[in-house]
DNA sequence: GTCTATAGCAGGATAGAC
DNA sequence: GTCTATCCTGCTATAGAC
């Protein structure tokens, strides 16, 4: 067996760090080591490609202390999933804040917009997406309920925020949900796409990124803002 | 070992079956029927959930016999992927003949749009794409040739065709081929993400599709139209 | 709770007959 | 080219000592 590396011990025991985090009893130290070496393994060669053997060994206990903490591979895979449900919770309070009472509406929704980009192609938000849709076949509850509480969320609290936007005739939107996959696919669409297919190192520039999120806005502002601004 | 049916004998051996396929020899009946149960289970179960003794039962041959025909499993699953390389050509073809001069552009973009939907989220295209992308850290060259040979492919024949509208003042493009990913993730983006994440089961009606992609392309058309039509 | 050791089986790939 | 039989490795999960 491969001897892999210590565990860099990150604090990432539960990554949804705010939100009314009832987990159940206080794991012992072992079950979150076992959890982030999990993690690593996991996102890097999915779940039938990492082996508990390899989990043991990457967080430094025996396999048999993996099967004490958890019942079995996929229960661990399944929490492991869970405990990334608040993973846009950062980016879901920046557009509340960066929302609500825009001086400029355009620079707002731009600076949200390379946020956005930002927040999704980030190789562990990247890697975790093609593990839940990877293992969607497996999984179907699971990639269901993540899709419902992490990309949903974000989209859900767009819509909030462009409804109230409307109603104060910042924008024109009939339809607030649609416009805010609008607003989130304009946006996302390529660079997200291009980043499901290819590997870490060949990303488009930040430059480049920062360009496709300005030209997203615009095209969204020519749909839904009250005073055309293209050319 | 689990008894499989008996695959059902439909035409897909080759499935770019345009194209000039100059695909080495002639491969012999078995690797056609091989390539079929192997498509169907790798799709189904993925790279890692499907073995080759699952196949050769699929396939109704002996284990040793697919090893005679393929390397080993990796160039078999290569091959299929490769096999696909052509599975958006009708689509390609349809947005050249219905943009190439539209009466009715707006009509013409809607039905393209529907139409970009229904091959995007037919469940083979579907499930080719989940499987892509999920063994894309296994087989990284395959995973960004896929996606320069499929679906950028689209994006380029968009791009080409709303240059030439451009270029007749129907449009006003700066960037034909940022128009074309702002079409296409207008259209797609709700739809495709939906479709990824849920099981065959759970999917939007057509009605629902189709209001989505018709304002898909009330959105472009504001902000790419040279006659704004919203209300 | 943690370890070492092992059961029990399925995986990819090959040997050798026909 | 196709088969049956087999090799050997690696897998999930458990037994049993401490």
């Amino acid at each position: 067996m491969e001897r892999l590396p210590a565990p860099s011990r990150t604090t990432m025991t539960t990554p949804a760090s705010h939100a009314p985090v009832r987990r159940r009893a206080p794991r012992l130290a072992s079950a979150g080591v076992i959890m982030e070496a999990a993690t690593t393994l996991f996102l890097r060669n999915g779940y039938l490609g990492t082996s508990v053997d390899e989990i043991a060994a990457l967080a430094r206990v025996s396999k048999q202390t993996v099967y004490t903490h958890f019942a079995d591979k996929e229960q661990l895979f399944a929490e492991i999933i869970r405990g990334n449900f608040g993973r846009a919770d950062d980016f879901v309070r920046a557009v509340r804040v960066e929302l609500h009472d825009p001086h400029d509406l355009e620079a707002s929704l731009k600076l949200l917009a390379r946020r956005y980009i930002a927040t999704v192609v980030q190789p562990d938000a990247l890697h975790l997406r093609r593990l839940v849709i990877a293992e969607a076949g497996r999984f179907p509850d699971l990639a269901r309920t993540y899709h419902e509480r992490v990309p949903q969320q974000v989209i859900a609290a767009l819509a909030n925020q462009l409804q109230q936007l409307a109603d104060r005739r910042l924008l024109r939107v009939d339809d607030a949900l649609l416009a805010a996959h609008h607003f989130a696919w304009l946006v996302l669409g390529g660079p997200l796409d291009a980043a499901m297919f290819h590997s870490d190192a060949e990303m488009p520039s930040s430059a480049d990124l920062e360009r496709q999120a300005d030209a997203a806005v615009d095209v969204f502002l020519a749909a839904y803002g009250t005073r055309s601004a293209r050319s």
